[in-house]
DNA sequence: TTGAAAGCGGTACCAG
DNA sequence: CTGGTACCGCTTTCAA
């Protein structure tokens, strides 16, 4: 492996020199600045990026934190983090934590250990304190698809409640009344947030959310075939079921045929998420779209701005992106409509 | 950010002792030793890997260089890397060449100007004299789901030719004799082992593959489809479709069922990947399933075992990862069997 | 324009 | 057991 002190030894000329030229960074005779990279091509010269990051205090590294690469929720985020990383020179370092809180430290030590310029984070630590201080004391990080309550941290979230009511608001306008929602686990702020988002719109049209409408999920399909069951088995069965995420409005799907009834002719379903699993099923899943590879995107471009601009830290960046409702057969009689 | 120095300062000692005393290497009295960590503790020290990695020449970084990670297989292979580096103590640069033969070898110059220990490589440039180049004068290189003939470096495969063959047997064993295929590229790898596999195990049964019965694809769902549409024009049409990846499997099953026929009673279908469709689609698809989070965790074993043992490197590893035969219903009438 | 030399944060050898 | 110090590869004053 050659070094700069190689190239400088046989071309006769300082380290100091050599650095210059090969960074075209201050005075270098242009002739002298040829033969040196003549040099350093002959010897194969490769930059030893840890000498440097050493004394600039940049490494060009963004560490990123997620739960699992192999969701595709994730995957795409990744993929727009790295992107984007890629486009202004940083290189991605890859956490997997599966929601651990031990290893999302663990992994927040290694970044810190290995002078990554920035965390981008989706965990599950949501303690505001643990994340203010890690921002203004330890390495900047930016919080992405993560709501934590007054958190003075720069982040990018998806509008869950928007994108809730959007969906309830679409089963209005097509006429539905009796609208049933399986929501998510409402410990997770997107549960949460799902669901807030059903009641107001729910309310904003007059409709009063029936107790018995409101089911509780925990995300999974078996959960969302078997409260459709129950639903279905009301006095008053819904005619529109809003699901917090596609894989509880697939189990729905199954439920409903399986008793027999029609999506949407019978029942409407609307789910969340948009997975490529829900273009796929039959009828096909109404649903709302988020914003994954730019939440990666804006969430690598946020934390690289801030690199840029630490002294602004006093005002943090939020960003919300705007989920997209993509109508499909499951909410809609007759033509097929995807934008997709 | 505190320094070894740092601590030796306020201990009053040196930083030689302030280092052994951290690594627990070398003689350092017990008391002053926890003196020291009471001290690192105190500042919130961090060690800095970079300063670390310069004089070890050791970063414990192993660079991910796939096409993208937001394809299902891919994110399941990175995600058996990063397990098992990660329980080795190794870090994870990730890179997505969407397989740009330009961006493959900037990640590689990249890999090496981090000083990463090794590169894990799924990629297009498959030129043996580069990859051997590579593996022996510049970084350590493990090729993975990807051949070469002839190739003289650590790699880890899946045997595409078998799982082929455990298709169409499996096929040949339920009585087929009319067999298609719906091959894949034949320009690709993959696409050709498949095939092979299907005219091996035809001939091996004494089946001459009908020339009309051999169909050229290229992955996509669309094609799978119109291919499937052309076979079923046929005079003799075949009782049995061997499609070398689900997408066009299940591109099949559309224009079957369009067709007014019924897998498997009227046809059957095997399909290859086992991607996580295969067993949502009605009737859920046979396939032959690889071992992708196997195969990142192979890779990354066999890269941390090279990075131990250099000198043995006259004879480099290959490890051939068996697939699997999944069978379900699009190959089997009646009962429902699904192993996962 | 160029070079000498001081560091960046640690490690490890050699003395003591 | 502990300290002094050279060095890892490169950048950046400061002088010349």
């Amino acid at each position: 492996m050659s070094t700069i002190y190689e190239i400088a030894k046989q071309v006769g000329v300082s380290t100091a020199t050599v650095s210059r030229a090969l960074n075209n960074k201050g005075y270098v005779k242009e002739e002298l600045k040829h033969r040196i990279w003549a040099k350093a091509e002959e010897l194969d010269y490769v930059p030893n990026a840890l000498a440097k990051s050493l004394v600039n205090k940049l490494t060009q590294i963004i560490t990123l934190i997620i739960p699992d690469i192999s969701n595709p929720f994730f995957a795409l985020v990744a993929r727009g983090v790295e992107d984007t990383a890629y486009n202004y020179g940083y290189s991605l370092l890859m956490c997997n934590t599966d929601g651990s809180k031990v290893k999302e430290k663990k992994y927040v030590a290694v970044a810190r250990e290995r002078q990554a310029d920035g965390i981008i984070f989706i965990g599950s630590i949501m303690s505001k304190n643990y994340l203010e201080e890690l921002a203004q004391n330890k390495i900047p990080i930016v919080v992405a698809d993560r709501y934590v309550d007054g958190l003075n941290v720069d982040k990018v979230l998806n509008d869950n409640l928007k994108g809730a009511k959007e969906a309830v608001r679409h089963l209005v306008r097509l006429g539905h009344q009796a609208i049933a929602t399986i929501r998510g686990p409402q410990t997770t702020q997107t549960g949460l947030d799902r669901y807030i988002g059903y009641e107001k719109a729910m309310k904003e049209s007059l409709l009063e959310p029936r107790q018995d409408w409101v089911r509780e999920g925990d995300f999974k399909e078996s959960t969302g075939y078997y409260e459709t069951k129950q639903l279905l088995e009301l006095r008053e069965p819904p005619t529109a079921i809003f699901a917090a995420n596609d894989l509880m409005a697939i189990g729905a799907l199954s439920a409903i045929e399986e008793a027999g009834l029609r999506v949407p002719h019978d029942i409407a379903i609307v789910g969340y998420d948009d997975i490529p699993l829900a273009s796929k099923v039959r009828p096909r899943l109404t649903t709302v779209a988020q914003l994954k590879y730019e939440l990666g995107q804006q969430a690598a471009e946020t934390l690289i701005w801030r690199l840029n601009n630490p002294e602004q830290y006093k005002r943090p960046e939020t960003l919300v992106l705007q989920p997209r409702l993509v109508i499909r057969e499951s909410s809609l009689v007759g033509s097929v409509i995807d934008e997709k």
